[in-house]
DNA sequence: TAGCAGGAAAATC
DNA sequence: GATTTTCCTGCT
């Protein structure tokens, strides 16, 4: 399909797609290329149109608008969050950035394979995970690999993932494919509660006793954030931690602020993440994840 | 709860 | 080239 989205509020395509939310896109030239629930998606933005070819009719006007969220009006977003200096700066920096609403699987195994590394790294990884184990996608001549079902990966050996680069996280995405394809664990059940709820269901504390083989609070947080459209998670990754510790000391406390500032690589234990990441909810509010997306960007970006 | 290991790519020195 | 860092979690 061949179309163009009307854009009736800010977004930019390019903020949006580099913003560390997605791992499967790709700039090449004028288009972004990316694969998407099963499909291939070339984009570019000419003003306030966003152009599309898909490969798919699945993928028409209406989907990419729910997987852009062009319907929400970032504006009022920043009416919400932008009350300090830092954030009114980011949201001028990088005016238009939205959340995306991903697919809910592949977000949160996307999000497994995260700890200790980059995202040059996540790329490769997912990269290598898709030509190995997904559906093969022909667009435009090239072919490209849709990401694997939970079946194909609960079905792979430990020494297949592990030559895509995984490293100990092998078994991690192995778990979680296990748990979704055959453990009775619905994300699409999880996603209907309210956040905190749907927090404690990834962490295991519902859903009977299945525990999700890497994931912690901060990859429960990404995926509740990027796919599961819970607005108010405010996931805590070490770049944002160096911004909080910058400019919002206050959200740690002070005996923690103290310990963090004399560190030279401060970390969060699970407990001090739970109890920073629920003050940040508190402060920012309904859209405290957006409030982080953009202190994120702010802090990668440098000074 | 604190401390540590973990595999390998990427960034930095 | 060697060393350090990397969108952290699990285990002890």
């Amino acid at each position: 399909m061949d179309f163009t989205v009307g854009l009736e509020t800010p977004f930019s395509l390019d903020y949006t797609l580099e913003s560390g939310q997605v791992f499967r896109w790709d700039n090449r030239g004028e288009w972004w290329y990316g694969v998407v629930s099963g499909g291939v998606v070339k984009a570019r933005q000419e003003g306030d149109t966003l152009r599309c070819v898909t490969s798919s009719d699945r993928h028409d006007s209406s989907f990419m608008r729910a997987y852009f969220r062009l319907d929400e009006d970032v504006e009022l977003v920043y009416a919400s969050i932008a009350k300090d200096d830092l954030l009114r700066r980011a949201a001028q920096r990088f005016y238009g950035m939205r959340l995306m609403s991903q697919e809910r699987w592949e977000c949160l195994a996307t999000f497994s394979l995260a700890t200790n590394s980059n995202i040059p790294r996540i790329r490769t990884m997912v990269s290598q995970l898709c030509r190995r184990f997904g559906r093969p996608l022909q667009f435009e001549g090239a072919e490209y690999h849709a990401f694997p079902d939970p079946e194909a990966l609960a079905a792979a050996s430990p020494q297949d993932l592990r030559e895509c680069g995984l490293g100990y996280r092998a078994p991690f995405i192995r778990h979680i494919a296990k748990c979704l394809d055959e453990g009775g664990i619905d994300l699409g059940e999880v996603a209907l509660f309210d956040y905190e709820q749907a927090r404690e269901a990834l962490l295991s504390k519902l859903l009977g006793t299945k525990v999700l083989l890497g994931v912690g609070p901060k990859v429960a947080d990404c995926a509740l954030l990027f796919s599961f459209g819970k607005d108010e998670a405010f996931p805590i990754d070490v770049w944002v931690l160096r911004a909080l510790l910058e400019h919002y000391p206050e959200l740690l406390g002070t005996g923690l602020g103290r310990r963090l500032a004399k560190d030279e690589k401060p970390r969060l234990g699970r407990g001090d993440y739970l109890r920073v990441s629920a003050a940040a909810r508190e402060k920012f509010g309904a859209y405290a994840g957006y409030a982080q997306q953009y202190i994120y960007a702010m802090s990668r970006s440098g000074p």
